[in-house]
DNA sequence: CACCAGGCAAGTA
DNA sequence: TACTTGCATGGT
């Protein structure tokens, strides 16, 4: 429980200035899982874009969204990049939906977490940051996300080796932090924006940064 | 013009 | 096992 104080710290320090994100409060649980995916290594604003695309085709929905033929959901969600690599990744989660749930997505609320990451991680096209917003986001589980900013952040003030993997990453959290699920969801939103706005690949423009304080 | 974005899987040695 | 590369649009 030692470092889980300087975290507590760390998150109020980025709520106080920056104010709570509102983050993927999606229409539905399935929306929520579609943006995880569409979102890998792309903009926000590009994802927003893929879904006005797909709600406009009216195609927001499982099974409409697989009936239609894969080169045309590609076409949808063009303005994500990587298109036809998510339309595949989207595909086979909406055969993960059909096979286990028979397209009913709240079927998976009664799988306990651990098990239900085990599944999601099987399906091609979903790794551990995919997987672990979806818990958290979709599924409201108490799962922190860790994503290329938290690496950075973490690294940058100390708090992890830079080799540190996903697994090490996440458990700097979880292991010292209570199992809260809205405070890791805005947790995981201040650390990207912070990231986005502050925290850069190179250079260091730290002025004015929320957690300039806790630098060494 | 270069660089980056709320990653992941496949290929190589 | 440990690197490297491909995937792609849109904003700064």
């Amino acid at each position: 429980m030692g470092s889980g104080r300087r975290l507590d710290a760390m998150y109020r320090a980025m709520l106080d200035a920056l104010g709570p994100s509102h983050w993927w409060p999606g229409d539905s649980p399935f929306e929520v899982c579609v943006g995880a995916i569409l979102t890998q290594n792309t903009a926000w604003t590009n994802v927003e874009k893929a879904i006005a695309a797909l709600r406009e085709a009216d195609v927001l929905e499982p099974e409409a969204m697989y009936s239609l033929p894969q080169e045309r959901l590609a076409e949808c969600i063009r303005p994500a990049g990587y298109f036809n690599i998510k339309a595949a990744r989207l595909r086979s989660f909406l055969k993960f939906l059909k096979d286990q749930t028979n397209w009913d997505i709240s079927a998976l609320e009664s799988s306990n977490t651990d098990s239900l990451r085990e599944q999601l991680l099987g399906i091609k096209g979903i790794g551990p940051e995919t997987a672990d917003s979806m818990l958290l986001y979709a599924f409201n589980r108490p799962m922190f996300v860790v994503d290329a900013y938290t690496a950075r952040i973490m690294t940058r003030h100390g708090m992890a080796p830079e080799e540190s993997n996903y697994f090490e990453l996440q458990s700097l959290f979880m292991d010292s932090l209570p199992e809260d699920v809205p405070m890791y969801n805005e947790f995981h939103a201040l650390i990207v924006r912070v990231g986005k706005d502050w925290c850069k690949k190179r250079a260091s423009q730290c002025a004015g940064c929320p957690l300039e304080a806790f630098l060494d």
